[in-house]
DNA sequence: GACCCCTATGTGACCGGTCACAATCCTGGC
DNA sequence: GCCAGGATTGTGACCGGTCACATAGGGGTC
């Protein structure tokens, strides 16, 4: 029965009280769900809530009580696939639980540009979540003070940056592991691998799974061709393999790099799975329909973002704890663009 | 000389103050750049500040003041480049403003859902900015209440759905009209056009400009065929298509769909662009790099979250008001999946 | 009937800032 | 030397909630 017509200041608890007729101490048990509260009562006040269209301030609740229901994702980029889909999976779980989603993009790698943005993200209150998937993300949770309440969305679980935040990640290294066995079981000889820049400066997870299974094969290992995280990247390193008859196998850190090399292939006029096969990583929504349709390693980034805000919640209230390191397990996904090599060498 | 130890309570104002020796008022003075405040007493608070390692509670701030220098962002997805890069682009524009972002999923059309959410939305306090191109977002800019400040990305100019709300849009008309004429004049004799879900009952921007177009140049026009958002929408629309040899040419509502149509024209067998020609609509990263390359109009995103942000700022704050409707304008991209129509009839 | 405990409710202080107003200091003009 | 008036600085109340503690009524129990 809101008939109110001016554009006033919304209405507090104690105008809720005045309405109903008790303290304001009284209409915060209830909106609280405090149990000593007599149930006609109860009604009264429910119904003077109701009337007034009161609203509980979230700002005066995070002031007075400390706890403020808030997580911001601090991420280099919102765009690229695995990092929109992290971000909507946290923000899916996020709302679940009624908490606020902030995001804070780190646009440049720089030292202090990170700190500023750090500190920003601080001020907001509530947890972080920082996606440490390249040297941005993974210098912004390190600085991150001890204090604070975050968790590392991170590549490599051995080495997280700073021991004393948990973090959640993707099985990369087995993902990786998994694609260049099926190329090398179709009968390659090796697979070439194009990475996506490393979060550290040792080898990413992706690039260990791929050397490890060249390993076991006895496979000759050769150096990762450094991409970007785009297309563009692919396409420059597709270029340079293009150029070496040798190459029959070539794994990509995303499936970005994985379009940038197939392009590069056919304007070299190499085919795909013909004369080459090519393999992709994350499984984006597209690659099912390039042609030729990607082979691929499915990787579960909504749920890994979900795990995410399941594990902060779990830091920032006692109540229900988490399994601290969840892994999803990734699926390879075998479509057109892998096949068995060149039938003569 | 933060030498501080143990995990402790932030620094307040007051205790700046006592440490400084002056009031807590002065210390606001100094970090709100009030004039009237003698140097060397500047200087005291702001090395107290320093030492301290003071930082203002934005959450105080808010609540005090009532300006909280937030914007919440709805959207329906957070994975589509264009809503992605639109994001990117708000979050840019605020962060040199040194607002924080927040973001709201849209998951569901169903109206309570969405009422919910823009009622979370607008607890969060601060500004709003709801991408309307879809229903999802369409029905969230109709349900924001009239007091709250908000702008609205929205696809068609002409039927704002809520005309108190200020609005930015890209000139989606034009940009299917140019591709529209693209396409007649290599030859077509008309263009079947695969829309995205349209953002009102009415048709949408897209659709009337590829229309425009057909008429101007006396082609015959057909039934838009209904397509989704994503690539498997594009494939099953461009199955249909691909079984009538009278359809030489194609645009689809966005680059995702196109590539879909891509795909099912070449299960089909039909060659592109020699026997059907195809032009999508955003310019998406991987557009260049498809194989046959993609024909589209490229829209600024990015540009139109600034302006959205720049917009809403001007209402926030009564400071530096802007040009109320910016435009960007979009620009023809010319690639290899359009050409001349097959020879003979 | 005194005593105790539990239920139901109210009161004052506080979270960390801002705002409006009062109080003090200093300086120039006459 | 006195006073107006701007420059500086301080005080109390308030934003909208929460928290810790005090207060008033009922039942039991002995």
């Amino acid at each position: 029965m809101n008939v109110t017509g001016h554009t006033r200041r919304p209405a507090s608890i104690r105008d809720v009280a005045t309405a109903a007729g008790v303290s304001y101490q009284t209409v915060s048990r209830v909106i609280n769900g405090h149990p000593s509260v007599k149930p006609t009562t109860r009604e009264r006040v429910l119904a003077a809530i109701d009337e007034l269209g009161f609203r509980r301030s979230a700002t005066a609740l995070a002031l007075a009580s400390g706890r403020s229901r808030a997580v911001t994702v601090l991420t280099a980029n919102t765009t690229h696939y695995g990092y929109a889909s992290i971000l909507q999976g946290i923000e899916e779980a996020a709302r679940a639980e009624s908490y606020a989603v902030g995001i804070g993009v780190l646009e440049s790698a720089d030292e202090a540009a990170i700190a500023a943005e750090v500190r920003r993200a601080a001020d907001t209150g509530g947890g972080l979540i920082v996606i440490a998937y390249d040297p941005a993300g993974v210098r912004a949770l390190g600085a991150v003070p001890a204090e604070l309440p975050v968790v590392g969305v991170v590549e490599t679980p051995a080495s997280p940056p700073d021991p004393g935040h948990p973090w959640v990640w993707a099985d990369d290294r087995e993902a990786a592991y998994q694609a260049t066995r099926h190329l090398l079981s179709l009968g390659h000889e090796t697979v070439h691998y194009v990475a996506i820049p490393s979060s550290t400066r040792r080898t990413s997870a992706r690039t260990s799974g791929w050397r490890q299974a060249l390993r076991e094969a006895g496979a000759p290992e050769s150096r990762p061709v450094q991409g970007s995280w785009g297309p563009a990247g692919g396409h420059a390193a597709g270029r340079k393999l293009a150029r070496d008859p040798a190459v029959t196998a070539i794994l990509c850190g995303n499936d970005d790099l994985a379009l940038g090399v197939l392009r590069a292939l056919h304007e070299a006029g190499r085919s795909v799975p013909g004369e080459v096969s090519v393999a992709g990583f994350d499984d984006a929504p597209h690659s099912a329909y390039l042609t030729p349709s990607l082979t691929t390693v499915r990787l579960d980034f909504t749920g890994l973002g979900r795990s995410a805000f399941a594990l902060l919640h779990g830091v920032l209230e006692e109540s229900a704890r988490v399994d601290p390191h969840p892994v999803s397990v990734p699926e390879l996904v075998v479509r057109e663009s892998s096949g068995p090599p060149p039938a003569t060498v």
